[in-house]
DNA sequence: CATAAGTCGTGATTAATTTCACAATAGTAT
DNA sequence: ATACTATTGTGAAATTAATCACGACTTATG
């Protein structure tokens, strides 16, 4: 918790770098500069070399950085060794999308269960993790303290109300719905109607040039 | 194009004002005031009249806004009513679940033809939206110019440069893959595998309160 | 070894966004 | 009418993020 002065624009670019720095390694690649990986994540680089630098000198000048130093180095400040169980409450196609995806590779996440109104879907498994009926909620859920919400609108704030009974600590909402919760709770929305409403109005307002 | 001046981050929660006011709207609300509105849509209610200024004096001092007249005001600047088609890419789990979804209501985008690799999706139809097979790419997108990818990060670089080329102009990418486009063309992304770590990052290292 | 080329780390600057806080005004009640 | 209350719109301040630009250092080359 030491890190606590990180910004969230770069916390929030983290995962990415961490993902890229896997495909290189993969490639085999050694080393690595802000200007290479700027191209490869379309971010500027002196905005890499800035995010890097809250975590200290992690590059050498006129040399670049290490890729598999680096990546070490990640692994540890994103946790990626030690597993976070998720739980996914809604298996129609988009939870469905989930569970087959399932973050496989160079992943800290694991969708460990899944919940589901429907009793014909509940019983059953997609791709290796159970699925019960949304009733065992409160049984079955354990210590999972992130849950993603690929769920109905209508159906939100009774399941984030038991969840946050359940003693959930994040949700990755998918619903169009803005849930409440207690403010010790934390709460990522993305809703993907507003996410291409959003496009579409830069595209008619925005001359071109000029990413997101 | 008059109004290049309003923040992007402003124009981002455009959408989202939008859905509210139309859920308000249908509730029969008549009036509503920043406060209001922000507990909804979990925006700050100083960002809200900010927000709302740049077009504007929309509200009356002592009062708050007029529910209908705002909606109407919205649905000019936000081009509600000129639909604007879009092409998904990719009939897996996720595209599947943007087929179903089709952002029906109050919507001004719609999935007007979806393409797929697979000959057994192809020649298929979900949701009402015709399934071609990607070969076909060229000749049936017509004069689309948004699209949602919903494929293989493998497969991201070689459709990319097709779509470019049939003259899209927006892509909304659910890759991981970060796609080089020409300067003119707009790419939103959206990782979920990065949203995820995300989430579990800001769990691990920011304590409670403060939303995204 | 000396020179050239490349690249980081960061102070300073600029830009973008959010938030505060309050005067002005509209509506409501008596 | 008058007083009271609610709420906007916005100047100013604060916060957050992105970008510039350059000194310092590393590696490569002849």
């Amino acid at each position: 918790m030491e890190q606590s002065k990180i910004p969230q624009a770069t916390a929030k670019r983290l995962p990415l770098y961490y993902r890229f720095l896997n495909n290189l390694n993969h490639q085999g690649k050694a080393r690595v500069s802000s200007k290479e990986l700027s191209e490869a994540v379309k971010v500027d680089s002196a905005t890499i070399r800035r995010d890097f630098s809250y975590f200290g000198a992690l590059g050498k000048k006129g040399y670049g950085y290490n890729v598999e130093y680096l990546l070490g180095f990640f692994r540890k400040t994103l946790d990626q060794d030690e597993v976070t169980e998720v739980a996914l409450i809604g298996v129609g196609n988009l939870g469905t999308a989930f569970l087959n995806y399932n973050f496989t590779k160079n992943n800290n996440t694991k969708i460990v269960m899944a919940f589901d109104s429907d009793p014909s879907k509940s019983e059953g498994n997609v791709g290796g993790v159970p699925i019960y009926h949304i009733a065992e909620l409160e049984d079955r859920i354990g210590d999972v303290k992130v849950a993603i919400l690929t769920i109905p609108a209508s159906e939100a704030d009774g399941i984030t109300t038991r969840l946050v009974d359940c003693g959930i600590e994040g949700i990755l909402n998918f619903t169009p719905a803005r849930i409440s919760v207690p403010e010790h709770i934390r709460v990522h929305h993305i809703d993907l109607a507003v996410e291409l409403q959003a496009l579409v109005y830069f595209l008619k307002h925005y001359p071109l040039d000029e990413g997101l």
